[in-house]
DNA sequence: AGCTACTCCTGGTAGC
DNA sequence: TGCTACCAGGAGTAGC
């Protein structure tokens, strides 16, 4: 599932394609992608604008639009669990699933496919009214270990929820925050605020390694879901320590690998690297 | 404040 | 083979 590793890269490879087209067309097959317009407004909003950047935030990507060389709003994207964006020649599409595609200038198209219908592409006057209340960057200035370590301090909360918390920290999801946990040696049921500050020091540096590297391999692809926009699945999956890894030697102790259920999502540690805390040995 | 459960969706797969 | 049941999960929301 596309987190902000497979986001920032989709914005990268778009970007070229995207910025300076003309949009002269708008089909929208799933109405609820564009979260609560109508098609026909959708359709009034964006043709005859221009693409001016393509830029990410957390997992959002963002599309600023013009009209005749005025500021005219933007569209606001979400991938979810299986969405997919690329630009390709107008009539090349037999593809199933598409839920939104706008028609380009050169004959060319914008497409939106998505299996499971949970992304979003909306359109917005700014891009902050379509994005929820969101926490730093974790590649950006704000994120320090200094800050790291006092916000984690600050909340009394299990770890994994925490960091899957896009208002805590965003652009993390249910992989990253697994591998990252792994690396630096804490379960994820720990809580947030009794983390020694070496331990947190290890987190934020995990945090930032992992999500710079996998930025470099163009993400995770273990599924036939996430692909870049040049079609090419990512390479970090080889890169994985726990994720997936259900009983599979740790590669750093050779005990199986064990995966447990963190609020409703599949988690993935080796007891040994990450033991758990005191009060809750839930998993032995 | 922080937790759990539920919702949205479909394709793949396990089980019979 | 063909059927059903269940699972994955990001994020929003409701309820405790």
């Amino acid at each position: 599932m596309p987190e902000l590793p497979e986001v920032e890269t989709v914005a990268r490879l778009l970007r070229p394609d995207l910025v300076g087209a003309r949009v002269e067309g708008a089909r929208v097959s799933w109405e609820r992608t564009l979260g609560g317009m109508t098609k026909r407004v959708f359709a009034r909003r964006v043709i005859g604008t221009r693409i001016v950047a393509v830029w990410r935030r957390a997992k959002y990507l963002i599309f600023d639009l013009e009209r005749d060389g005025e500021p005219a709003g933007c569209l606001v994207g979400h991938l979810r669990m299986t969405g997919r964006m690329y630009v390709g020649p107008a009539e090349a599409g037999d593809e199933r699933h598409i839920r939104v595609r706008l028609d380009l200038d050169q004959g060319r198209a914008f497409q939106f496919v998505d299996v499971r219908k949970f992304g979003r592409l909306v359109y917005a006057d700014t891009a902050a009214e379509a994005m929820p209340g969101l926490g730093p960057e974790p590649l950006g200035p704000e994120f320090t270990a200094a800050w790291f370590a006092r916000a984690l301090r600050s909340r009394r909360r299990q770890l994994k929820p925490l960091l899957l918390d896009q208002g805590f920290v965003a652009g993390l999801g249910n992989i990253y925050v697994d591998e990252a946990l792994f690396s630096a040696g804490l379960h994820p049921l720990r809580r947030s605020d009794r983390v020694p500050r070496a331990k947190a020091d290890l987190l934020h540096a995990a945090i930032q390694g992992t999500l710079a590297e996998a930025i470099k391999r163009e993400g995770s692809s273990f599924d036939t879901f996430y692909r870049t926009p040049a079609g090419q699945p990512g390479s970090y999956q080889h890169q994985f320590q726990v994720y997936g890894r259900t009983d599979k030697p740790c590669r750093r102790c050779e005990r199986p690998i064990r995966r447990l259920v963190v609020g409703q999502r599949g988690t993935h540690i080796c007891t040994r690297c990450q033991p758990a805390p005191r009060a809750s040995r839930i998993s032995r």
